[in-house]
DNA sequence: TATTAACATCGTAATATTGCAATATTACAT
DNA sequence: ATGTAATATTGCAATATTACGATGTTAATA
């Protein structure tokens, strides 16, 4: 085993996950957080400002833009990465959905 | 390698990242969902309704209490596990201010 | 007290994730 | 075209996660 058993929940209970997911490392948290603190972004800023190697903030950097968070100049020698703040406010009101749908009313 | 490097982020990253693990498996999901939805719970109605076996559904089950999101009956043959609401909503209040103050100015 | 039902723990196998060194690719500059 | 700087990819080792069968524990009940 090992591997999650996805096909017993319903699209919506495995989206959740999948983005709860993109937030599950720290890594990726100080990414998008630095990201958002600058105004474009070179790669190379972010290895020398996280403190991880050049492949592994490459790495990590693949799952933000797969989830959708990434936009800018892909191209060129200095690639420019940014937030996409409409889909990142998307991953907000869908997790405030679940926070406030999922109401408890019991003990 | 294969561990997260926790001590070069700060506490506020990695308690970021500790939360969103929680919610970053399809099963814990549905379990919240699915407690959140009944008057108390027994876990054995959890294992009839996720589709996941008895050992499984225990241990996500501690993972969330880990996290402090149970409270209830926790002695006894029939376990009432319940949604600690008021920690579930400081959950929400840091993952808005993640969201909120991570905003883009740049491209 | 023996039984039983509900849940926890242990042990283990399979898969996923993390991280980095080495290497490849890309696009700009000379 | 060649060199160079920035990023991507590959390959691999270490650790984490997921899942379940087997077994242990606990508390209510006969």
């Amino acid at each position: 085993m090992g591997a999650s058993k996805l096909d017993i929940y319903t699209p919506e209970i495995n989206d959740m996950a999948i983005i709860a997911k993109v937030f599950a490392h720290p890594a990726r948290v100080a990414i998008l957080q630095y990201i958002s603190k600058q105004e474009g972004c070179i790669c190379n800023d972010i290895v020398d400002e996280i403190g991880l190697s050049q492949p592994t903030i490459s790495q990590h950097l693949q799952v933000i833009n797969t989830a959708g968070l990434l936009e800018g100049n892909f191209k060129g020698k200095s690639i420019c990465y940014c937030l996409n703040v409409s889909r990142f406010q998307e991953f907000q009101k869908l997790f405030n959905q679940f926070f406030n749908t999922t109401a408890s009313n019991c003990c």
